[in-house]
DNA sequence: ACTCCTGATATTGTTAACAATAGTGTGGTA
DNA sequence: TACCACACTATTGTTAACAATATCAGGAGT
């Protein structure tokens, strides 16, 4: 905790805060005093600052001026919101990968899926989001669809934000056997280079997500 | 400048600085040194770097450690990858407003096309964006879409980029007449609550758009 | 009991000095 | 001449102290 070198030391405030805000162990609403993370991290308030304001860069953080940062709570119409945006983005990364996959993403996808159909046997309902970057659906197609400005939004903010909407709002079940084979149609559509198609599952498997998440949050109240 | 209240100090640099970015009065991998604002804007390092690393967040500024921040410079891959982004983006955005509107927001739309085509007749050839926030189509049909999270990247990272990009890159001549064709179209599919139809125009106006951008890069060189 | 005011406390905004790193130029050597 | 080592300068990262603001508790007045 008290080997930083220099400049790491903001990276590293930066990404353990990140962890504790998507894993829950930070509640929305919470409040990030300066001064505790400063302590805390046996640091001074400088690095905090930065880390702290680049966490509401991204979304994760909400902060006012002499009031200080606190970690974001996501209203339902913010969750609307959000899955719409997500809607538009991986629409287009769909797309883009259906363009420009050859040969060897598209073997690259396939290896992926056959990884999946694993888990998804031995765990039909898990969430299965909380995995390794390089092992994510869609984070493999956001790489393969080359482009980094929309690769860089979903990888650092959108995927971020969507972990803590999720454990703000105790998702508990998933439903990963569906969406492995909304997955595996995507996949397909991407093999046969038809952008359309791929991106019109893709909006659909993000509309669906939406439900199965909406659905779960009206039944809890 | 030397009568900042604050906290309002960092949002006043921030706006400056950008404004002067967005304008070409800073040239694209210019370095932004620390003390040289510092003392420009007589105030201490602490708010300037507060400032660059709002401006890195929204992709106006690159920073890197122990080198400090310069004016982004887009490459024409980046301005391809960018307008894929906004292709998206603007999509999704005139679907929702497609979707939401009611009479109220239709003549709002029919409104601002009216102007507009006051503008175009004397300038038929103008660049046609930097107008005023709420009298640019594109912002408008954002708000019209109801979606505060796109809305936001649309007026505070996207735009600023977009002027950027196209300061950066000399484009000299619009294609307004053009545009604001399209933007009729796009409109009469929103008055006729037309989803589907006016994500496809509003696609295609972005990648018209693209196409003028690029073709007017490679004439240049 | 309730509201409003006031002062104490805690927290954030700002500053200037210090530490460490990147960039630069000079001199020596082959 | 080309190249490398080394010191020097300029710039960023960090820290601790100071200034200003928000929050909260307590009391006076109704």
């Amino acid at each position: 905790m008290t080997a930083f070198k220099r400049r790491l030391s903001v990276n590293f405030i930066f990404e353990q805060l990140q962890e504790h805000i998507i894993s829950g162990q930070y509640r929305p609403g919470q409040r990030l005093g300066e001064v505790d993370l400063a302590t805390q991290y046996g640091v001074s308030r400088g690095p905090i600052r930065d880390a702290l304001r680049r966490l509401a860069g991204v979304g994760l953080v909400t902060s006012a001026a002499n009031i200080g940062a606190q970690v974001r709570s996501f209203s339902l119409a913010e969750g609307k919101a959000f899955y719409q945006l997500r809607e538009a983005l991986e629409g287009q990364v769909a797309r883009l990968a259906a363009s420009n996959a050859g040969e060897q993403e598209k073997q690259k996808i396939e290896r992926l899926l056959k990884e999946h159909v694993q888990v998804i046997n031995v765990h039909p309902d898990r969430a299965y989001l909380q995995e390794k970057k390089d092992r994510d659906f869609h984070l493999v197609l956001a790489e393969i669809a080359a482009n980094p400005l929309i690769q860089n939004l979903l990888a650092n903010e959108l995927y971020p934000q969507l972990m803590l909407l999720r454990s703000s709002h105790c998702v508990v079940k998933g439903r990963g056997a569906q969406a492995f084979l909304e997955h595996q149609r995507i996949a397909e559509a991407i093999y046969a280079n038809d952008e359309e198609l791929a991106c019109l599952l893709m909006q659909r498997h993000v509309q669906a997500s939406w439900q199965t998440f909406f659905n779960g949050q009206q039944g809890d109240r």
